[in-house]
RNA sequence: GGAGGGGUACUCAAGCGGUCAACGAGGGCAGACUGUAAAUCUGCUGGCUAUGCCUACGUAGGUUCGAAUCCUACCCCCUCCA
Protein backbone atom coordinates (compact mmCIF):
# COMPACT_ATOMS: atom_id res chain seq x y z
CA UNK A 1 0.00 0.00 0.00
CA UNK A 2 1.02 3.09 -0.41
CA UNK A 3 2.26 5.33 2.31
CA UNK A 4 -0.44 7.29 4.33
CA UNK A 5 2.01 10.61 3.17
CA UNK A 6 2.06 9.66 -0.69
CA UNK A 7 -1.81 9.06 -0.43
CA UNK A 8 -2.38 12.43 0.79
CA UNK A 9 -0.46 14.31 -1.48
CA UNK A 10 -1.77 12.46 -4.26
CA UNK A 11 -5.61 12.82 -2.92
CA UNK A 12 -4.95 16.33 -1.96
CA UNK A 13 -4.22 17.36 -5.69
CA UNK A 14 -7.18 19.63 -7.23
CA UNK A 15 -9.42 19.63 -4.53
CA UNK A 16 -11.11 22.85 -2.86
CA UNK A 17 -11.03 22.08 0.91
CA UNK A 18 -10.16 18.78 2.75
CA UNK A 19 -12.66 19.13 6.63
CA UNK A 20 -11.17 19.22 9.06
CA UNK A 21 -7.12 19.44 9.16
CA UNK A 22 -5.64 16.49 9.44
CA UNK A 23 -8.81 14.61 9.86
CA UNK A 24 -8.15 12.58 6.53
CA UNK A 25 -4.82 11.61 7.85
CA UNK A 26 -6.23 10.13 10.95
CA UNK A 27 -8.36 7.88 8.69
CA UNK A 28 -6.12 6.72 6.79
CA UNK A 29 -3.69 5.56 9.96
CA UNK A 30 -6.85 3.66 10.58
CA UNK A 31 -5.19 0.91 8.67
CA UNK A 32 -8.36 0.02 7.33
CA UNK A 33 -9.95 0.50 3.62
CA UNK A 34 -12.48 3.45 3.95
CA UNK A 35 -15.84 3.84 3.20
CA UNK A 36 -16.22 6.51 0.30
CA UNK A 37 -19.50 8.29 -0.46
CA UNK A 38 -20.39 10.47 -3.24
CA UNK A 39 -23.78 11.43 -4.40
CA UNK A 40 -25.32 11.61 -7.88
CA UNK A 41 -28.39 12.63 -9.03
CA UNK A 42 -30.97 10.47 -10.80
CA UNK A 43 -32.44 12.02 -13.07
CA UNK A 44 -29.23 12.94 -15.37
CA UNK A 45 -27.81 9.95 -16.74
CA UNK A 46 -25.80 11.60 -18.79
CA UNK A 47 -22.08 12.57 -17.43
CA UNK A 48 -20.43 14.81 -18.54
CA UNK A 49 -16.50 15.75 -18.04
CA UNK A 50 -17.68 18.07 -15.06
CA UNK A 51 -18.62 15.16 -13.36
CA UNK A 52 -15.39 13.58 -14.24
CA UNK A 53 -13.47 15.77 -12.12
CA UNK A 54 -14.95 13.89 -8.90
CA UNK A 55 -14.97 10.45 -10.44
CA UNK A 56 -11.46 10.42 -11.28
CA UNK A 57 -11.03 11.38 -7.30
CA UNK A 58 -13.00 8.41 -6.49
CA UNK A 59 -10.33 6.36 -8.53
CA UNK A 60 -7.51 7.73 -7.32
CA UNK A 61 -9.19 6.42 -4.00
CA UNK A 62 -9.86 2.77 -4.90
CA UNK A 63 -6.39 2.50 -6.51
CA UNK A 64 -5.01 3.13 -2.77
CA UNK A 65 -7.69 0.55 -1.98
CA UNK A 66 -11.01 1.92 -0.17
CA UNK A 67 -14.15 1.36 -1.12
CA UNK A 68 -16.15 3.70 -3.22
CA UNK A 69 -20.15 3.77 -2.94
CA UNK A 70 -21.48 5.59 -6.20
CA UNK A 71 -24.54 6.57 -4.38
CA UNK A 72 -27.68 7.06 -6.64
CA UNK A 73 -30.29 9.74 -5.02
CA UNK A 74 -33.48 8.45 -6.12
CA UNK A 75 -35.04 9.61 -3.00
CA UNK A 76 -33.58 12.97 -2.43
CA UNK A 77 -34.16 13.22 -5.76
CA UNK A 78 -37.65 13.20 -5.30
CA UNK A 79 -37.42 16.10 -3.01
CA UNK A 80 -35.44 17.73 -5.17
CA UNK A 81 -32.39 19.94 -4.91
CA UNK A 82 -32.77 23.28 -3.07
CA UNK A 83 -30.63 25.03 -4.84
CA UNK A 84 -32.37 23.18 -8.25
CA UNK A 85 -34.23 25.47 -10.88
CA UNK A 86 -36.43 23.66 -11.45
CA UNK A 87 -39.31 23.55 -8.58
CA UNK A 88 -41.07 20.52 -9.22
CA UNK A 89 -39.91 17.28 -10.44
CA UNK A 90 -41.96 14.86 -12.14
CA UNK A 91 -40.99 10.98 -9.82
CA UNK A 92 -38.91 8.58 -11.38
CA UNK A 93 -40.51 4.99 -11.68
CA UNK A 94 -39.06 2.06 -10.63
CA UNK A 95 -37.91 1.78 -14.11
CA UNK A 96 -36.73 4.49 -14.93
CA UNK A 97 -34.21 4.73 -11.95
CA UNK A 98 -32.98 1.35 -12.80
CA UNK A 99 -32.51 2.66 -16.81
CA UNK A 100 -30.62 5.62 -14.89
CA UNK A 101 -28.97 3.29 -13.18
CA UNK A 102 -27.77 1.07 -16.01
CA UNK A 103 -26.69 4.29 -17.98
CA UNK A 104 -24.45 5.39 -15.00
CA UNK A 105 -23.02 2.52 -14.77
CA UNK A 106 -21.93 2.27 -18.55
CA UNK A 107 -20.23 5.70 -18.20
CA UNK A 108 -18.56 5.71 -14.91
CA UNK A 109 -16.73 2.44 -15.43
CA UNK A 110 -15.06 4.46 -18.00
CA UNK A 111 -13.42 5.38 -15.14
CA UNK A 112 -14.05 3.44 -11.82
CA UNK A 113 -13.03 -0.28 -11.50
CA UNK A 114 -16.10 -2.24 -11.28
CA UNK A 115 -14.81 -4.65 -9.35
CA UNK A 116 -14.13 -1.84 -6.11
CA UNK A 117 -17.03 0.17 -6.67
CA UNK A 118 -20.71 -0.11 -4.94
CA UNK A 119 -23.61 1.47 -6.40
CA UNK A 120 -26.80 1.74 -4.05
CA UNK A 121 -29.24 3.77 -3.39
CA UNK A 122 -30.46 6.11 -0.84
CA UNK A 123 -33.97 5.06 -0.94
CA UNK A 124 -33.53 1.57 0.02
CA UNK A 125 -32.63 3.17 3.89
CA UNK A 126 -34.34 6.77 3.55
CA UNK A 127 -37.66 4.47 2.28
CA UNK A 128 -37.65 2.48 5.37
CA UNK A 129 -37.01 5.47 7.60
CA UNK A 130 -40.70 6.39 7.50
CA UNK A 131 -42.48 9.48 9.09
CA UNK A 132 -41.24 8.73 12.59
CA UNK A 133 -37.64 8.30 11.48
CA UNK A 134 -37.64 11.37 9.25
CA UNK A 135 -38.96 13.32 12.76
CA UNK A 136 -36.65 11.85 14.60
CA UNK A 137 -33.70 12.72 12.23
CA UNK A 138 -34.69 16.03 12.31
CA UNK A 139 -35.02 16.96 15.43
CA UNK A 140 -31.41 16.13 15.49
CA UNK A 141 -30.66 19.14 13.26
CA UNK A 142 -31.95 22.74 14.38
CA UNK A 143 -33.45 25.97 12.30
CA UNK A 144 -30.42 28.17 13.12
CA UNK A 145 -27.90 25.89 11.97
CA UNK A 146 -29.58 24.89 8.92
CA UNK A 147 -29.85 28.48 8.59
CA UNK A 148 -26.14 28.89 8.52
CA UNK A 149 -26.36 27.79 5.08
CA UNK A 150 -25.35 30.89 2.61
CA UNK A 151 -28.57 30.32 0.48
CA UNK A 152 -30.57 29.83 2.52
CA UNK A 153 -29.32 32.71 5.03
CA UNK A 154 -29.91 35.08 2.01
CA UNK A 155 -33.22 33.80 0.91
CA UNK A 156 -34.20 34.44 4.17
CA UNK A 157 -32.69 37.85 4.96
CA UNK A 158 -33.84 39.24 1.62
CA UNK A 159 -37.42 37.46 2.37
CA UNK A 160 -37.69 34.95 -0.10
CA UNK A 161 -39.75 31.91 0.31
CA UNK A 162 -38.28 29.13 2.01
CA UNK A 163 -39.99 25.41 1.74
CA UNK A 164 -40.16 23.32 4.72
CA UNK A 165 -38.84 20.57 2.82
CA UNK A 166 -36.05 22.16 1.88
CA UNK A 167 -34.48 21.42 4.86
CA UNK A 168 -35.12 17.88 4.75
CA UNK A 169 -32.44 17.33 1.55
CA UNK A 170 -29.85 17.88 3.76
CA UNK A 171 -31.01 15.82 6.55
CA UNK A 172 -31.45 13.35 4.08
CA UNK A 173 -28.10 13.75 2.53
CA UNK A 174 -26.72 13.24 5.88
CA UNK A 175 -28.43 10.24 6.71
CA UNK A 176 -27.45 8.27 3.85
CA UNK A 177 -24.03 9.10 5.70
CA UNK A 178 -25.24 7.21 8.54
CA UNK A 179 -26.48 4.23 6.32
CA UNK A 180 -23.65 3.61 4.91
CA UNK A 181 -21.16 4.65 7.77
CA UNK A 182 -19.03 6.95 5.44
CA UNK A 183 -15.94 7.89 6.23
CA UNK A 184 -14.94 10.20 3.28
CA UNK A 185 -18.07 11.97 1.39
CA UNK A 186 -16.94 14.22 -1.45
CA UNK A 187 -19.01 16.90 -3.72
CA UNK A 188 -18.65 19.84 -5.81
CA UNK A 189 -17.95 23.31 -3.69
CA UNK A 190 -21.50 24.15 -3.38
CA UNK A 191 -22.43 21.11 -1.64
CA UNK A 192 -20.06 21.74 1.05
CA UNK A 193 -22.90 22.55 3.38
CA UNK A 194 -24.48 19.79 2.89
CA UNK A 195 -21.68 17.77 3.54
CA UNK A 196 -21.09 19.25 6.81
CA UNK A 197 -24.71 18.53 8.06
CA UNK A 198 -23.64 14.37 7.44
CA UNK A 199 -20.67 15.33 9.88
CA UNK A 200 -23.25 16.41 12.33
CA UNK A 201 -26.06 13.90 11.89
CA UNK A 202 -22.92 11.02 12.04
CA UNK A 203 -21.88 12.20 15.62
CA UNK A 204 -25.53 12.47 17.00
CA UNK A 205 -26.08 8.58 15.56
CA UNK A 206 -22.39 7.61 17.46
CA UNK A 207 -20.58 7.63 14.19
CA UNK A 208 -17.11 9.16 13.82
CA UNK A 209 -17.96 12.25 11.78
CA UNK A 210 -17.19 11.84 7.78
CA UNK A 211 -14.29 13.37 6.40
CA UNK A 212 -15.68 16.31 3.46
CA UNK A 213 -13.67 16.66 0.52
CA UNK A 214 -15.08 19.52 -1.07
CA UNK A 215 -13.85 19.67 -5.33
CA UNK A 216 -14.03 22.38 -7.67
CA UNK A 217 -16.68 23.10 -9.77
CA UNK A 218 -15.92 23.07 -13.73
CA UNK A 219 -17.36 25.66 -16.07
CA UNK A 220 -18.85 25.07 -19.10
CA UNK A 221 -17.69 26.09 -22.30
CA UNK A 222 -19.21 29.49 -22.25
CA UNK A 223 -16.64 30.20 -19.41
CA UNK A 224 -18.82 31.09 -16.88
CA UNK A 225 -21.75 28.63 -15.44
CA UNK A 226 -20.84 25.58 -14.08
CA UNK A 227 -20.66 22.63 -16.57
CA UNK A 228 -24.08 21.29 -17.50
CA UNK A 229 -26.93 19.48 -19.46
CA UNK A 230 -29.26 21.65 -18.84
CA UNK A 231 -27.13 24.96 -19.78
CA UNK A 232 -26.06 23.26 -22.98
CA UNK A 233 -22.79 23.66 -22.11
CA UNK A 234 -21.08 20.70 -21.43
CA UNK A 235 -18.82 18.05 -23.19
CA UNK A 236 -20.51 14.47 -22.70
CA UNK A 237 -18.08 12.15 -21.81
CA UNK A 238 -20.39 9.88 -24.95
CA UNK A 239 -20.24 12.19 -27.25
CA UNK A 240 -18.39 10.97 -30.23
CA UNK A 241 -14.92 11.67 -30.55
CA UNK A 242 -15.15 14.30 -33.38
CA UNK A 243 -17.72 15.96 -31.22
CA UNK A 244 -15.84 15.79 -27.93
CA UNK A 245 -12.38 17.14 -30.03
CA UNK A 246 -14.86 20.35 -31.35
CA UNK A 247 -15.76 20.99 -28.00
CA UNK A 248 -12.44 20.90 -26.33
CA UNK A 249 -11.17 23.56 -29.26
CA UNK A 250 -14.19 25.96 -28.54
CA UNK A 251 -13.18 26.87 -25.28
CA UNK A 252 -11.77 30.18 -25.23
CA UNK A 253 -7.29 29.94 -24.77
CA UNK A 254 -8.07 31.51 -20.69
CA UNK A 255 -10.27 28.42 -19.93
CA UNK A 256 -8.25 25.88 -21.33
CA UNK A 257 -6.15 26.64 -18.33
CA UNK A 258 -8.65 25.91 -16.17
CA UNK A 259 -9.72 22.24 -17.67
CA UNK A 260 -5.80 21.43 -17.64
CA UNK A 261 -6.01 22.08 -14.25
CA UNK A 262 -9.39 20.03 -13.27
CA UNK A 263 -9.32 17.46 -16.04
CA UNK A 264 -5.94 16.77 -17.01
CA UNK A 265 -3.81 13.69 -15.68
CA UNK A 266 -0.60 15.54 -16.48
CA UNK A 267 1.67 16.56 -13.78
CA UNK A 268 1.22 20.11 -12.37
CA UNK A 269 4.53 20.86 -13.41
CA UNK A 270 4.01 20.27 -17.05
CA UNK A 271 1.34 22.36 -17.25
CA UNK A 272 3.04 25.22 -16.04
CA UNK A 273 5.74 24.40 -18.63
CA UNK A 274 3.04 24.53 -21.23
CA UNK A 275 1.75 28.00 -20.30
CA UNK A 276 5.45 29.12 -20.38
CA UNK A 277 5.60 27.99 -23.78
CA UNK A 278 2.30 30.01 -24.42
CA UNK A 279 3.56 33.07 -22.76
CA UNK A 280 6.79 33.03 -24.86
CA UNK A 281 4.55 32.63 -28.08
CA UNK A 282 3.42 29.67 -28.76
CA UNK A 283 -0.04 29.41 -30.20
CA UNK A 284 -2.75 28.43 -27.86
CA UNK A 285 -4.08 26.24 -30.33
CA UNK A 286 -1.18 23.61 -30.66
CA UNK A 287 -1.65 23.69 -26.84
CA UNK A 288 -5.15 23.07 -26.60
CA UNK A 289 -5.11 20.14 -29.23
CA UNK A 290 -3.15 18.38 -26.56
CA UNK A 291 -5.68 18.72 -24.29
CA UNK A 292 -8.33 18.14 -26.32
CA UNK A 293 -6.11 15.07 -27.85
CA UNK A 294 -5.65 13.45 -23.99
CA UNK A 295 -9.32 13.67 -23.27
CA UNK A 296 -10.49 11.72 -26.37
CA UNK A 297 -8.09 9.51 -26.01
CA UNK A 298 -9.48 8.83 -22.47
CA UNK A 299 -13.00 8.49 -23.55
CA UNK A 300 -12.23 6.76 -26.71
CA UNK A 301 -8.78 5.66 -27.91
CA UNK A 302 -5.72 6.80 -28.98
CA UNK A 303 -6.40 6.18 -32.61
CA UNK A 304 -9.85 8.21 -32.48
CA UNK A 305 -7.73 11.13 -30.77
CA UNK A 306 -5.87 10.96 -33.74
CA UNK A 307 -8.45 10.97 -36.58
CA UNK A 308 -10.34 13.57 -34.56
CA UNK A 309 -7.52 16.07 -34.42
CA UNK A 310 -6.53 15.33 -38.52
CA UNK A 311 -10.47 15.99 -39.19
CA UNK A 312 -10.42 19.26 -37.75
CA UNK A 313 -7.30 20.35 -39.08
CA UNK A 314 -8.58 19.57 -42.58
CA UNK A 315 -12.11 20.93 -41.90
CA UNK A 316 -11.78 23.85 -40.26
CA UNK A 317 -8.21 25.12 -40.46
CA UNK A 318 -8.10 24.01 -44.29
CA UNK A 319 -11.63 25.14 -44.30
CA UNK A 320 -12.11 21.73 -46.96
CA UNK A 321 -15.63 20.24 -46.70
CA UNK A 322 -16.28 17.31 -44.17
CA UNK A 323 -15.43 14.15 -45.54
CA UNK A 324 -19.33 13.23 -45.41
CA UNK A 325 -21.64 14.93 -46.35
CA UNK A 326 -25.16 14.14 -45.92
CA UNK A 327 -27.33 12.84 -48.55
CA UNK A 328 -30.81 14.66 -48.76
CA UNK A 329 -33.57 13.97 -51.79
CA UNK A 330 -36.14 16.83 -51.83
CA UNK A 331 -38.93 17.20 -54.42
CA UNK A 332 -39.76 20.31 -56.50
CA UNK A 333 -42.56 21.93 -57.63
CA UNK A 334 -43.36 21.59 -61.44
CA UNK A 335 -40.21 21.03 -61.90
CA UNK A 336 -37.93 23.54 -59.68
CA UNK A 337 -38.11 24.99 -56.23
CA UNK A 338 -36.80 28.35 -54.60
CA UNK A 339 -33.69 28.09 -52.76
CA UNK A 340 -35.29 28.93 -49.37
CA UNK A 341 -37.45 26.15 -49.40
CA UNK A 342 -35.03 23.87 -50.52
CA UNK A 343 -33.31 24.77 -47.82
CA UNK A 344 -35.52 24.37 -45.29
CA UNK A 345 -36.90 21.25 -46.52
CA UNK A 346 -32.93 19.92 -46.81
CA UNK A 347 -32.88 20.90 -42.76
CA UNK A 348 -30.34 23.33 -43.52
CA UNK A 349 -32.55 26.12 -41.89
CA UNK A 350 -35.90 26.27 -39.39
CA UNK A 351 -37.34 28.15 -41.79
CA UNK A 352 -37.96 30.01 -45.27
CA UNK A 353 -37.54 33.21 -43.32
CA UNK A 354 -34.43 31.89 -41.74
CA UNK A 355 -33.37 30.90 -45.01
CA UNK A 356 -33.54 34.69 -46.76
CA UNK A 357 -31.76 35.93 -43.56
CA UNK A 358 -28.96 34.01 -44.25
CA UNK A 359 -28.74 34.29 -48.05
CA UNK A 360 -28.96 38.53 -47.42
CA UNK A 361 -25.62 37.56 -44.84
CA UNK A 362 -23.91 35.33 -46.82
CA UNK A 363 -24.10 32.63 -45.29
CA UNK A 364 -25.14 30.36 -48.29
CA UNK A 365 -22.88 28.23 -50.35
CA UNK A 366 -23.97 26.23 -53.39
CA UNK A 367 -21.02 24.21 -54.69
CA UNK A 368 -18.86 26.45 -53.02
CA UNK A 369 -20.25 29.65 -54.34
CA UNK A 370 -21.40 32.14 -52.87
CA UNK A 371 -25.26 33.16 -53.48
CA UNK A 372 -27.03 36.84 -53.24
CA UNK A 373 -29.95 36.21 -55.27
CA UNK A 374 -33.04 35.48 -52.67
CA UNK A 375 -35.42 34.40 -55.11
CA UNK A 376 -33.02 31.64 -57.18
CA UNK A 377 -34.80 28.71 -58.34
CA UNK A 378 -33.34 25.21 -58.67
CA UNK A 379 -33.85 22.85 -61.57
CA UNK A 380 -35.39 19.31 -60.73
CA UNK A 381 -32.90 16.95 -61.61
CA UNK A 382 -29.42 18.91 -60.39
CA UNK A 383 -27.53 17.80 -57.50
CA UNK A 384 -25.06 20.47 -55.68
CA UNK A 385 -23.87 20.95 -52.07
CA UNK A 386 -24.96 23.24 -50.51
CA UNK A 387 -23.66 25.12 -47.58
CA UNK A 388 -25.05 27.38 -44.95
CA UNK A 389 -22.23 28.92 -42.73
CA UNK A 390 -19.19 27.41 -41.63
CA UNK A 391 -20.64 24.36 -40.43
CA UNK A 392 -23.85 22.95 -42.15
CA UNK A 393 -23.61 21.22 -45.07
CA UNK A 394 -25.85 18.68 -47.67
CA UNK A 395 -25.66 16.90 -50.82
CA UNK A 396 -29.24 17.55 -52.45
CA UNK A 397 -30.55 15.64 -55.04
CA UNK A 398 -33.56 17.88 -56.48
CA UNK A 399 -36.75 15.39 -57.93
C1' G B 1 -58.70 34.93 6.04
C1' G B 2 -56.80 40.08 4.77
C1' A B 3 -53.29 43.52 2.04
C1' G B 4 -50.00 44.22 -1.89
C1' G B 5 -46.64 42.90 -6.18
C1' G B 6 -46.27 40.22 -10.66
C1' G B 7 -47.10 36.92 -15.29
C1' U B 8 -43.92 40.19 -22.26
C1' A B 9 -40.06 36.54 -27.54
C1' C B 10 -34.68 31.03 -25.97
C1' U B 11 -33.55 33.60 -20.92
C1' C B 12 -33.48 38.10 -18.09
C1' A B 13 -35.88 42.60 -18.74
C1' A B 14 -38.24 47.51 -20.81
C1' G B 15 -42.79 49.28 -22.68
C1' C B 16 -48.30 51.21 -19.74
C1' G B 17 -53.80 53.51 -26.00
C1' G B 18 -51.40 54.39 -32.04
C1' U B 19 -44.71 55.54 -34.74
C1' C B 20 -44.63 47.67 -31.30
C1' A B 21 -42.84 41.85 -34.51
C1' A B 22 -42.13 44.93 -29.38
C1' C B 23 -35.93 49.16 -26.19
C1' G B 24 -31.79 46.84 -23.69
C1' A B 25 -28.74 42.70 -21.94
C1' G B 26 -27.40 37.62 -22.25
C1' G B 27 -27.57 33.47 -25.34
C1' G B 28 -27.71 31.69 -30.38
C1' C B 29 -26.65 32.26 -35.63
C1' A B 30 -23.99 34.69 -39.65
C1' G B 31 -20.14 37.83 -41.90
C1' A B 32 -15.18 39.95 -41.49
C1' C B 33 -10.61 39.22 -39.44
C1' U B 34 -7.34 35.67 -37.30
C1' G B 35 -3.31 32.13 -34.27
C1' U B 36 -8.69 27.94 -33.53
C1' A B 37 -15.19 26.43 -33.73
C1' A B 38 -10.24 31.50 -28.98
C1' A B 39 -10.35 36.93 -28.78
C1' U B 40 -12.15 41.27 -31.43
C1' C B 41 -15.50 44.00 -34.73
C1' U B 42 -20.23 44.12 -37.55
C1' G B 43 -24.99 42.29 -38.66
C1' C B 44 -29.21 39.07 -37.86
C1' U B 45 -32.32 36.73 -34.24
C1' G B 46 -41.75 34.93 -35.07
C1' G B 47 -43.87 32.57 -39.48
C1' C B 48 -45.50 32.57 -44.58
C1' U B 49 -47.93 31.24 -50.82
C1' A B 50 -42.72 37.58 -49.06
C1' U B 51 -41.62 44.83 -50.90
C1' G B 52 -47.35 42.30 -48.74
C1' C B 53 -49.94 39.03 -45.33
C1' C B 54 -50.64 36.14 -40.79
C1' U B 55 -49.81 34.89 -35.69
C1' A B 56 -47.76 36.75 -30.92
C1' C B 57 -47.17 40.20 -24.90
C1' G B 58 -50.80 34.25 -18.65
C1' U B 59 -56.33 32.61 -20.36
C1' A B 60 -61.26 34.21 -21.95
C1' G B 61 -64.25 38.12 -22.99
C1' G B 62 -65.16 43.63 -23.38
C1' U B 63 -64.28 49.14 -24.42
C1' U B 64 -62.06 51.69 -28.76
C1' C B 65 -61.25 53.72 -35.52
C1' G B 66 -56.99 51.34 -32.94
C1' A B 67 -54.76 47.50 -26.95
C1' A B 68 -48.87 44.33 -24.68
C1' U B 69 -50.84 48.95 -22.84
C1' C B 70 -57.81 50.56 -20.34
C1' C B 71 -62.11 47.37 -18.12
C1' U B 72 -64.24 42.44 -16.34
C1' A B 73 -63.74 37.37 -15.01
C1' C B 74 -60.56 33.34 -14.45
C1' C B 75 -55.73 30.69 -13.86
C1' C B 76 -50.75 30.79 -11.97
C1' C B 77 -46.42 32.81 -9.12
C1' C B 78 -44.37 35.85 -5.13
C1' U B 79 -44.24 38.96 -0.57
C1' C B 80 -46.31 40.92 3.95
C1' C B 81 -50.02 40.71 8.06
C1' A B 82 -53.12 37.01 10.73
Amino acid sequence: MTSIKEQIAELSRGTDEILPDGGLEAKLKLGRPLNIKVGFDPTAPDLHVGHTVIINKMRQFQEFGHNVVFLIGDFTGMIGDPSGRNATRPPLTVEQIEENATTYKDQVFKILDPERTTVDFNSRWLTELGSPGLIKLASRYTVARMLERDDFSKRFASGQSISIHEFLYPLAQAYDSVALKTDVEMGGTDQKFNLLVGRHIQQSYDLEPQIVITLPLLEGLDGVQKMSKSYGNYIGITDPAGEMFGKVMSVSDDLMWRYFELLSFRPLSDIEGLKKAVDGGQNPRDVKFELAMELVARFHDDKAAEAAKAEFISRFQKGAMPEEIRDVSVASKDGRLGIAHLLKEAGLVSSTSEAFRMIKQGAVRIDGERIEDRSLEVEAGSNHVYQVGKRKFARVQLS
